[in-house]
DNA sequence: TCCTATTTGATATGTTGTCTCACTTTCAAG
DNA sequence: CTTGAAAGTGAGACAACATATCAAATAGGA
């Protein structure tokens, strides 16, 4: 259910969208590339310090405006985000801990989403769907979700009152 | 399958939660009680322009708390708030034009998340699902999703790329 | 190489939410 | 009803995150 093959090329993404191929848009599609987990502005802009802030946020928008990357909204609300390796639909969980990302796609959520969009009072736009989830050795050990990075917000949260 | 009946008794809440039934607290909650769609911090603080901009972040974290009031995340990063009708597990659609929120509720998506979260290497801890829809009519009528407040924001998205 | 539109980074500004603290209010003991 | 300690409030400082501005630097075609 779960994947994480396909390799973008985010630098061919952006010159698709006919933008300049400039040395910071270089690095960061670069770093992204390599990236397994999940990412913060905070954490590209450590990992590239010579990268003004600005730069950064304009680049990862513009990914994202072209969906080749996802911006996920944590429980605290903050947001994380991650290349996206699937080239269609998906949803992602992540991890609370460390901010791990990986994607998921299940054909029958969003055939019973469809149907429930069926009984609403307008049209359904989009939809957002995402599991928090803690992997349970991730602090201890790096994670059995993929690069668990430090540089990601560390926040646990308590068990769900369900 | 949308529901929109129990009418909460807010101050309660606060009460049974050992805190004092201060004037702001009052208004608040009643305020609350009487909205059908969803809320601001900001509609709050124009509604209520007695009642300083901390105590209602206050309050309404005090009724998040509780699970007396939700708070959902808008396609912009945004957020607004709606007051809980449905005493159990449930989520939302939220008009991406004017704020306006219902909940419902679909047991067989919790099922499938079930099973899904059981594939995922981790113990799942929450998970979110949210529905954005425009109700056609919502500018131009009051919408036809309950009350459309124009004090909520008002932004329109184009349609999903999908 | 040169020229110009694009891009950049520093910084200002905006937005959203929390923190601080002197003052006010609640509420229960007396 | 008074009174006093604890809880709560509001103004504004502060913090975190994100965008806007603009002079200087760069990309990339002529």
């Amino acid at each position: 259910m779960a994947f994480q093959t396909l390799h973008p090329n985010l630098m061919a993404v952006l010159k698709d969208r006919g933008v300049r191929a400039t040395f910071p848009r270089k690095a960061i599609a670069n770093l992204l590339e390599q990236k397994q987990g999940g990412f913060t502005i905070e954490s590209l802009s450590e990992e590239l310090p010579s990268v003004g802030r600005a730069t950064i946020y304009r680049t990862v928008k513009l990914l994202l405006e072209e969906g080749a990357v996802c911006k996920l909204a944590m429980m605290d609300g903050s947001h994380v985000y991650s290349v996206s390796r699937a080239g269609h639909h998906h949803h992602h969980y992540v991890c609370v801990k460390c901010g791990a990302v990986k994607e998921f796609r299940a054909a029958a959520i969003e055939q019973l989403l469809w149907s429930i969009g069926a009984d609403v009072p307008g049209r359904v736009v989009d939809h957002r769907i995402e599991l928090y989830v803690a992997c349970d050795f991730c602090p201890a050990n790096g994670g059995k979700m993929g690069v668990c990075s430090n540089r990601l917000r560390h926040q646990c949260w308590g068990l769900p009152s369900e």
